[in-house]
DNA sequence: GGCAGATATGTAAGCGCTTACATAGGAGGA
DNA sequence: TCCTCCTATGTAAGCGCTTACATATCTGCC
């Protein structure tokens, strides 16, 4: 029935070929696979004369090593993933630097994966990059689905979440907290005197941080007695329309009730909110104070400067590479959590509060 | 001497086996590997009952498909990669955005590299996403070593150079004029009647689309017959500081010498222009005026307005995505030129230039 | 009833590597 | 001289898939 000559029945071409194979390079070199494998990955293992016969083979036939044959045989890749909610942002952008050159120097590539806030396309994102092999993984924040993190379990990905910081987490995480910056930032205002507070907020569904931000506010206004009228909480995005208009509202406010300071999340919002601010002749600090968060390059020119509170997040890029390379390494699977102490940089955009608004003022004048 | 016994005489055991593989998943569902590896490429093929025996048994092993055995295969890995300068530059930062919009949409993966500028930089990357089986890729500019082009055209890879255009480029790509955008902004300068011109610049080496903006620059000045001083050409990097530092320059000089309209190459420049004017108490666009480029969300909000033009970044993205993966489809490796129209952003930044300045003053006057 | 042509599934080769194990050729010690 | 122990290289299996080709089963038509 079978015919048994040796000689293969069938011959497949499956074109497409684009460049040469290390078996090509082994030919061409005379050697076998297994030596030309060796030279490129122990060099030391392979005499010196052989080795240069190899290297010229390879060069001569323009051999680039398939990482998708190396893949399969030693069961990695190589290739980390970040998850970042959009590249829009120049925080998630640092942070993605900074992962990228260590990654770089330690000959790893990037998968980088947006998930646009949406729980649904990280877990898409996170699919597609564990088919892909990737060895480990960075996620900005928290709010995904736990199918998510079963994945990551089932196949025994290290990754680490960017950007939030707490000791009770049960992930490992790299970054800070929120809430206590927030809580210094808004002392600052408490310490200037202020007593009626505005908050101009990015939305906090599906946003842990943002809900910590908030949450650190309101405690350190408890802790002064002072209450939050949820009026003066303005909720949109982080954009510098959302920080005109809310300021616009906030200022149309009926004196008596005019917040004095006014705490934005972030930057953006906070220079949206000045900008509308001198169309609408006020002056800051004179009239009211505003802080912002992160830094940007902005905040420094801004009139008058901004006061706010800096994260560098390259360094969490960084140390989030290293970490995850290091278990990694370890093959360890534990749970750290490790802390980036943000700053606080205080400019002139927060002084004492205007007199009028002074509870105090007739008996004190 | 060779025993003939068909027991294999050795076995490895390759531990570090993370998930199931699809062998694991044929056995379960009692299958052949080809039919379970129909069952998820191409479903009609399979009957229906043993289909979703299949998938029963992948999901209950928690199967995922291994690309890199997929990509030894069909030598095709879906991934794409991308290079730009850097991703701390909302502008490249946007580009990618709408890449990686499309590949989601079609499947692939984006790797990302940045080159920090660096020409050697951007070869590393490449030729590491080469060994990773890109098949194509997108990369800001042209200003990349010759040997990065080789390499491409040795592996056939498809690719597209993103935010410029030149209809004599040898090479694809999807972009815009560089010159003629900063020439027309020129040109606004000049028919609101200004003469003597500053311009506040990055570095022109290694990035050939700054030199074409400032030629751009030149060549409308030189058509109107006016002259630049090179000394009125202030170099720098594309920061707020730059901006400001020059534009204190530029003011110091004598009033007969004192350029009334400035040219920066980016809004970032210019609103650090804008800020330092502030400082020292000069009026725009009483005093000078100024435009940037970009169209960044702060160029509407300063004081007054900035004038500047935009390119939309992010289509920039979706288009090579889509040009990339066309070629891809097409097996077409042909060189096309497309592009993205720029849009002139007039806002208050640009006026007349004050009287003082005005050569035929005191005649008209 | 027999055969062509679908249709559904199986068989096994091969994609480009790495690596456990085998082997050959010295070097050196007894 | 023989044996041991290196060192340099070869052999070939196997990583997880896809797919050309083979096979089996079923339709339906002459």
């Amino acid at each position: 029935m079978q015919n048994d000559d040796t000689q293969p029945k069938r011959r497949r071409n499956r074109s497409r070929k684009t460049g040469a194979s290390l078996s090509q390079v082994a030919e061409k070199a005379g050697v076998s696979t297994a030596t030309v494998s060796r030279a490129f990955n122990d060099p030391e293992r392979v005499s010196e004369t052989v080795r240069t016969r190899i290297f010229a083979a390879a060069e001569l036939l323009n051999w680039v090593p398939s990482a998708a044959g190396r893949a399969l045989a030693t069961n990695r890749t190589r290739i980390l993933g970040a998850i970042i909610p959009t590249l829009d942002n120049e925080i998630f952008a640092r942070q993605v630097l900074g992962m990228q050159d260590v990654l770089t120097q330690h000959g790893y590539r990037l998968f980088l994966g947006c998930s646009r806030y949406s729980g649904a396309d990280a877990l898409a994102e996170v699919g597609a990059m564990l088919q892909h092999g990737v060895e480990g993984l960075m996620l900005v924040g928290e709010d995904y689905p736990d199918m998510l993190f079963q994945q990551l379990k089932v196949h025994k990905t290290p990754y680490v979440l960017s950007y939030i910081y707490g000791s009770d987490l049960p992930h490992p995480c790299i970054g800070f907290r929120h809430d206590e910056i927030f809580a210094a930032l808004t002392r600052v205002h408490l310490d200037a005197g202020h007593q009626k507070f505005g908050l101009i907020f990015q939305q906090v569904e599906g946003n842990t941080r943002v809900a910590a931000r908030l949450e650190g506010v309101k405690l350190a206004l408890s802790e002064a007695g002072i209450a939050l009228d949820p009026d003066h909480i303005l909720i949109g995005d982080g954009s510098l329309k959302h920080g005109a208009d809310s300021l616009d509202a906030l200022m149309r406010l009926p004196l008596a009730e005019r917040p004095t300071a006014i705490i934005c999340g972030n930057d953006t919002q906070a220079i949206g909110a000045l900008s509308r601010a001198r169309e609408l002749g006020l002056k800051v600090p004179e009239d009211f104070s505003i802080s912002g968060f992160d830094n940007t390059a902005m905040s420094e020119m801004t009139s008058p400067p901004l006061s706010t509170a800096e994260i560098d997040n390259y360094v969490i890029g960084v140390e989030a590479a290293h970490q995850i390379l290091h278990r990694l390494k370890l093959n360890d699977l534990s749970i750290s959590h490790s802390l980036v102490e943000p700053r606080l940089v205080l400019r002139q955009s927060i002084a004492a509060p205007p007199r009028y608004s002074d509870p105090e003022h007739m008996i004190s004048a």
